[in-house]
DNA sequence: CGATTGTTCTTCGTATACAGTCGGCGCCAG
DNA sequence: CTGGCGCCGACTGTATACGAAGAACAATCG
């Protein structure tokens, strides 16, 4: 009761399993793009990528596809999967079911505290969209939104917000990041609100925003060759 | 080209891995309530059980916990999670959210055959109500709705329904089957609109019906010892 | 009676082995 | 030259054994 969050702290508990890492890193190269979709990942391939034995690679790896981050065949292994245009369209329906809701709750607890995170992921996203690092720039607005559904404390959006926003930083690591300083704009309307414990003013940047964001995927799917490619 | 279904139909491609039945089995035996929470899952116990080695059971296990069903620990292995009223009620604010939607798109594109499938699960749920089999009756709700999210088509919605319904049924096997003659209205009239094509008046329905089974979850929850446990 | 020390259990990762299957290559026949 | 056939290598799926390290629990000692 004291302390109910952590029953036992002991040194072990901070290990953190090969699998863990494997799976990190396996997550990394595929959304951006070191293993671009359709690439073969054999176990053994892995394994020496990553310099550990296949075990730890085969744990990530049924992971990995239940993220749907790679195809696995029955005796034919995993593969890279390659995601289309429906795949994106039907991320972008969920997105806009349950953005506007996460930001709503999100208006309705947020502590100052919380307020000043978003406040400084924020600032940080000025400064990279300034400097031109629009790769970090996609991780900000991938780590702001994911911080509002932190705020929201909604365990299974956060971990369904999670895959999403892995899916969509993939496919649009370039084109959203094209998309920054409207995104910017937007975001801060959301975190005045969210500030402003302005419940129904959240829920409607959020939709907004989610919808723009549609619009700009359907546009940058919409060309013969993303620049993402 | 003239069976893009099937881009491959070969001989061991139906073969089903160990770890697919192995998992399949460890959800069954959890949200039936063979393994309680809290129940301590070593490899060594489960690999006995299900008379393979310990491979697979690990590799399943990985995927149970994606799945929010074990909790692991480094070097303390899994444990069968105990769901707590806080993670109910986030399902449900995550249901209400995305079901409606499923509904909309599904009355949108619902097929003959489509409905006919639904008036079939319908038909059976009855039978299976008169009968008394509360069991097979919480079996096929969930399947009208997984159902009505394949309609929907979106692969998204499909997945993220197939994990918050395992948790339902896992939750509620029993409160859930005493609801189930309001169920069984509240269902007609969602498959009635969806029929009928009427999008709105789906979308209507199906919230309208994860709102009575949130009503009646925070009922049975509220109660100090509920029947399921 | 409390703290410390073993002991045992279990996970975690590695290594190895082997059967079954897939896919491709080369051979051979027409 | 072309098409079919069989063979072989590669890879997965599964099992097994083993060592290292942490966690839980019991026994022991001050």
């Amino acid at each position: 009761m004291q302390d109910g969050s952590r029953p036992q702290a002991t040194i072990g508990a901070e290990h953190v399993a090969l699998r863990d890492q494997v799976l990190q890193e396996l997550r990394h190269r595929i959304v951006d793009g070191v293993y671009p979709p359709g690439t073969r990942l054999t176990e053994e391939r892995l394994a020496a990528d990553f310099g550990v034995s296949r075990n730890p690679v085969r744990e990530a790896l049924r992971v990995a596809e239940s993220d749907g981050l790679v195809t696995l065949s029955p005796r034919r292994g995993a593969v890279v999967a390659t995601p289309d245009a429906a795949a994106i369209a039907d991320l972008f329906t969920v997105r806009s079911s349950l953005e506007p809701v996460a930001a709503r709750i999100a208006a309705e607890r947020a502590t100052p505290a919380d307020v000043a995170d978003l406040r400084a992921l924020l600032d940080e996203a000025r400064v990279a969209t300034e400097s031109g690092d629009l790769t970090r720039v996609a991780e900000l607005n991938s780590a702001l939104h994911l911080r509002v559904v932190t705020i929201a404390g909604n365990r299974w959006l956060a971990s369904i917000s999670a895959s999403l926003y892995l899916h969509v930083h993939w496919v649009f690591r370039v084109g959203a990041a094209r998309r920054a300083p409207h995104s910017w704009r937007e975001h801060i309307r959301l975190v005045d609100a969210i500030e402003a414990g302005d419940a129904a003013g959240a829920e409607a940047a959020a939709r907004d925003h989610v919808d723009a964001a549609a619009q700009a995927a359907v546009e940058t799917l919409g060309r013969p060759s993303p620049a993402a490619f």
